[in-house]
DNA sequence: AACTTTACTGACCGGTCGGTCGAATGTGTT
DNA sequence: AACACATTCGACCGACCGGTCAGTAAAGTT
């Protein structure tokens, strides 16, 4: 065994996937040719396709890599607070904060699941569904009749709405930053949820939003 | 002067628009060849190029259409309601019909503006920039200390996230609609209103909260 | 030194893209 | 009937796409 592969190799790879990432992200999937990708990363299209099977490829490496991200701080969140509108006032803050460290990646998984194929997209989808799940449980938990009535879902989609339109209007160099967005979000949202009718009869009250206010601080 | 243009010639331009939304929405502009286009609309390419100059206006077309359908819905709504919160719901209201009726052109303007000139997304960009203003102006009315903290702007962005977040969830034939979820919106982003800071200072008590509840019916 | 594999590239391939050409066939006007 | 133009289309064009080939230079193992 002459030879192994060079240290600078995984490197290398991740410095791909970045700009490729990043392209796909301002121009999309589709309008993104190798040529691009490889003069991005200073290399020849061949030598980007001695570390990269295909186009595809590339695709479905950055959406999964974000997923798994996602995945993986939601499976985090649950130890680190006892309280229901804690734990998810924290799920807020360090998805808003993942967002902002790869807000190419995320970009990429909501504009181009569109071009994965049917198993992938699958696998994908079935990665958000399961976040959604999580985060739908943890407010159900802070207003159950909610998850009775079968809005807890739509909710939580409502909340997903509010965090992943961000990317659209917060530029990262603004005033404005994620962090500092992550409070109003939840302080929004919770203070909201109390409004939201369970069921036809009207509430008489918002104790949710009362709620909200306590434990914000 | 031997002939007109045949009086199916402007329904069949609609025809075409509206496959070509269609497309665009499902696979984005840049994967849509106008050879897709053609034979969705069940002619040759060369007729197509009869009706549509490029393919490009296509975009400009179907984008500057809705942006306009919805300026015309914020300039219609002042003088349909004299209460600020009733306003800003109403105004929620009739922008997910809009949204329901124009899924396509909806999806294509949020997606594919990226691909518009210069000039022209200027005009589209700036089209979003007035609606969004008359939004939070009327957001504005209804709490002002919002207005003068800077966050008017912020806060009708997380509303306007609620919204356009809407068509990646909600499903067209499904047993929830945009109209049902109107309501919803309103009431989480009323109560939810109550409880943003406007300041440093925390609020003590939730009055928009309340508020949004006596508002609601 | 001999050998095998990595790392890298200019040139190229089949195929599709947006768009056009030239011609055939109406169709309303004179 | 004669004309002008709308409407339609098969065939085609240059450009670019994703991807490959054949080959070079270097590096680690023996």
């Amino acid at each position: 065994m002459p030879r192994g592969r060079s240290p600078g190799y995984d490197s290398q790879r991740e410095v791909i996937l970045a700009r490729a990432a990043d392209l796909f992200a301002r121009q999309g999937y589709t309008a993104t040719s190798m040529n691009q990708v490889a003069l991005a990363c200073g290399i020849s299209k061949p030598s980007l396709y001695h570390y990269v099977r295909d186009k595809y490829q590339l695709l479905v490496e950055i959406a999964e890599g974000h997923i798994d991200r996602l995945k993986t701080l939601v499976a985090e969140a649950p130890a680190s607070a006892h309280e229901p509108q804690a734990r998810v006032r924290h799920l807020i803050a360090s998805f808003l904060e993942a967002y902002a460290d790869a807000q190419a990646a995320h970009r990429v998984l909501t504009e181009d699941v569109k071009f994965l194929e049917p198993a992938d997209r699958r696998r994908v989808l079935d990665g958000q569904r399961q976040v959604v799940a999580a985060f739908a449980a943890a407010i159900a938990e802070t207003r159950p009749e909610l998850q009775s009535a079968d809005l807890h879902k739509p909710v939580a989609m409502l909340l997903f709405g509010m965090m992943n339109w961000m990317f659209t209007w917060l530029q990262p160099g603004g005033k404005l930053s994620h962090a500092a967005m992550a409070p109003i979000v939840s302080d929004l949202f919770f203070g909201g949820l109390g409004a939201v009718r369970s069921s036809g009869a009207p509430l008489k009250s918002a104790p949710a939003a009362r709620r909200a206010v306590r434990a914000r601080a």
